[in-house]
DNA sequence: AATCGTGCCAACCGCCGTACC
DNA sequence: TGGTACGGCGGTTGGCACGAT
């Protein structure tokens, strides 16, 4: 059994949005804010599926989404993006100010797959097309892999283990080789838990460590720790990686 | 002028993670 | 602790615009 839909489907419109749906939905949002979606349809006198409001607003009528095309700059961005952290395009999104996943992806599609064929250079790997021994791949699943291949540990201490790849054994972490990418910083902020952090929920479960874990060391039989290394995993929040 | 092919992009679909009860 | 609801994400699709023939 699948779950239940959103919304009751035979009410509901679907395709392209009215000049007045989008008037709706914006007076709405801009009164009462953006708040429960599965709720706004009915509130805000529209006939849509929530998603399709939230969709909607995020990628067209949201007042702070910069149209038009996209920059020389920007292309690369996202090349550079892409190669590191691979299809997340809401992650990418994040690194460009006034610019949607989903206008990424179709831009990423249509134009710069397209782009980086004609240099030669395959889309997904962002390798040499013809270079099958190739050491340059740059992404998490090369490290992740090379990481794997190798029987390392994953060490605290690795200060950039998301630009590592395939030529930088993990021996050579943080030792002072360059990076592919040295003029982006996607270092991982690893920090304490801020008591007075605004986009912490509350956490209900006991917040403490067991020995091993505030150690980041293996889990013991007895650890009932969720969290991993030690680390709260909720710090670990890709949408605050800095640029430099 | 009509038809066809292609590119683009808004919107939908289905899945996943998490909060809540 | 398990079930459900919800928000969010990535992949895919449908339809429109436009150029080529």
């Amino acid at each position: 059994m699948g779950r239940s839909p959103c919304c009751e489907k035979a009410h509901t419109n679907k395709g392209a949005w009215t000049k007045e749906e989008d008037d709706r939905l914006v007076a709405y949002i801009k009164a009462h804010g953006e708040g429960c979606w599965r709720s706004l349809p009915k509130a805000a006198g529209l006939l849509r599926c929530g998603k399709s409001c939230r969709l909607r607003w995020i990628n067209y009528l949201r007042p702070d989404l910069k149209r038009g095309n996209f920059t020389e700059e920007e292309d690369e961005l996202i090349i550079k993006l892409h190669s590191l952290l691979g299809n997340k395009w809401s992650l990418i999104a994040g690194r460009l100010p006034g610019r949607t996943d989903n206008e990424i992806k179709n831009y990423w599609n249509t134009h710069i797959r397209r782009k980086l064929l004609s240099r030669g250079i395959d889309p997904v790997t962002h390798r040499p097309i013809n270079e099958h021994a190739s050491n340059i791949t740059i992404s998490f699943e090369a490290a992740a892999a090379a990481r794997e291949e190798k029987g390392a540990v994953f060490r605290l201490e690795e200060p950039k283990a998301a630009a590592i790849g395939r030529d930088q054994n993990p021996g050579d972490w943080g030792q002072g080789k360059p990076l592919k990418c040295p003029d982006l910083n996607l270092d991982l902020c690893i920090s304490p838990p801020c008591p007075e952090e605004p986009m912490m929920k509350p956490v209900k479960r006991e917040a403490g460590l067991c020995f091993s874990c505030s150690l980041g060391l293996p889990k013991s039989a007895d650890c009932k720790c969720s969290n991993f290394l030690g680390l709260r995993t909720a710090m670990l929040d890709f949408r605050s990686l800095e640029m430099k």
